[in-house]
DNA sequence: TATAAAACATGATAAATGTCATGTTTGGTC
DNA sequence: GACCAAACATGACATTTATCATGTTTTATA
């Protein structure tokens, strides 16, 4: 044992949350015999936008940012990835190099898993195929709404979506702050927006008492005030 | 015969630029038998956002726009689905109801495919499943490069982008004009802006020739210029 | 072809957001 | 604990974009 987990993919309960649940025990067990588990500490990369993968990750533990690079110099958040989900079967798959990068937002336990067992059964295993597929479809989904969001919507609005992303993905801790605290500046490239005016509409919405403030975190102190910004009244 | 083009999905040329190219004979034929061809006038809808599809669509011929209505009442266009591509097989995988509608641009000729044969051969065929998969990854990629030139460009180098991308995926006409024709309501919610603030910048991009018009098309003069603008130059 | 509706166009103005400058707080490290 | 760098915060201002008003042109159709 490597660690204090599981190190066995058949036994592995972050398998559960995606699509290498579809695998049969044999699948599974190559998997498992040619996986590497790996710790990469918060603000390291796992890759970077243009790198070619060998393989994807599978996370165990932490939350990673995928995020690419605009011309303009700045770092726009596309997606946030905690565990259970897998990262970079998108590249893996069209066998293109990678559109994004992914940083660790903490410290992270993550599982590489070189990319020929899982473009063999792909291959083979029609369940395994049609449950990634139906991962992407919904990644796809998020993607559109993501989209509609963007161009349709103030960045006060974005704002508060944003928090209530958060809460719903990553819960709260027990004093009721999100339990996924992001710097300002990644919530402002979640957001799509200059860190400064995200910095401003945080503190307007503590003003507001939409939200209230302990260092960096954040907590939701009135959900019915801030629901109702976030959708537009 | 129904009509002028071919009514066989077999020998429909279609189909080699979707993946129902990864179909067997014999699953082609059953899809053949069942599928129906219709008509779609300009300014119809093959289907709205929250319609629980019942089968995909394959575009033969016209153009279809993807759009979603945000809350503020205003649609945003999050694709243009043209000859070749199937429409629908998103929520038709992930078994949800239509995240997208799905509006005829121009008059369009598409062939209705009831879900049951796609999703039999994604359950029996790993080749199609895989191309499906593949697809499907490419307009994941596309759909986060729009989130970032959403985010992070300005209204002025996404009108731009717009043209050039409308050159690309649709060519021009023998003198030079877009081949298809958006209204400047259309490209606005392309873009994800105001119709005016659109109409502006094109009467604006006319002015230093970046552009000609003649009526509502709309032609490519200064390549450079504009690529220049778009890459925030 | 007369007519109404839709699309296009532009000005005036307000609102939202970005940028630059500057200062404060926080967190890590010697 | 002193010190430095990074993150956070806020003011002042410029720029971008949306909104509202109004007029013109195009398109569809009776």
């Amino acid at each position: 044992m490597e660690d204090g987990l599981e190190s066995r993919c058949e036994s592995c309960i972050v398998r559960q949350f995606n699509s290498l649940r579809a695998m049969s025990k044999d699948e599974l067990k190559k998997v498992s015999d040619s996986k590497i588990t790996k710790t990469v500490k918060k603000g390291e990369a796992l890759f970077e936008e243009g790198d070619k993968l060998s393989g994807i990750y599978c996370v165990r533990n932490g939350v990673s940012k995928l995020s690419k690079l605009s011309s303009n110099g700045k770092d726009q958040i596309v997606k946030l990835a905690s565990k259970g989900e897998v990262i970079g079967q998108r590249s893996v798959i069209a066998e293109e190099h990678a559109n994004l990068s992914a940083t660790a937002v903490n410290d992270m336990e993550v599982c590489f898993i070189p990319k020929d067992s899982i473009v063999h059964t792909l291959n083979t295993n029609p369940n395994f195929a049609v449950e990634v597929l139906r991962h992407m479809a919904h990644d796809l989904k998020e993607a559109d709404d993501v989209i509609v969001n963007m161009s349709q919507k103030t960045v006060k609005q974005r704002v508060a979506e944003a928090f209530f992303y958060l809460k719903n993905n990553f819960g709260e801790d027990k004093d009721g702050f999100l339990a996924l605290t992001l710097s300002r500046e990644d919530i402002a490239n979640v957001v799509g927006t200059a860190t400064e005016s995200c910095i401003r509409i945080i503190s307007e919405f503590k003003k507001k008492g939409y939200i209230k403030t302990s260092g960096k975190k954040i907590a939701i102190a009135d959900e019915r005030g801030l629901q109702d910004l976030m959708e537009g009244f």
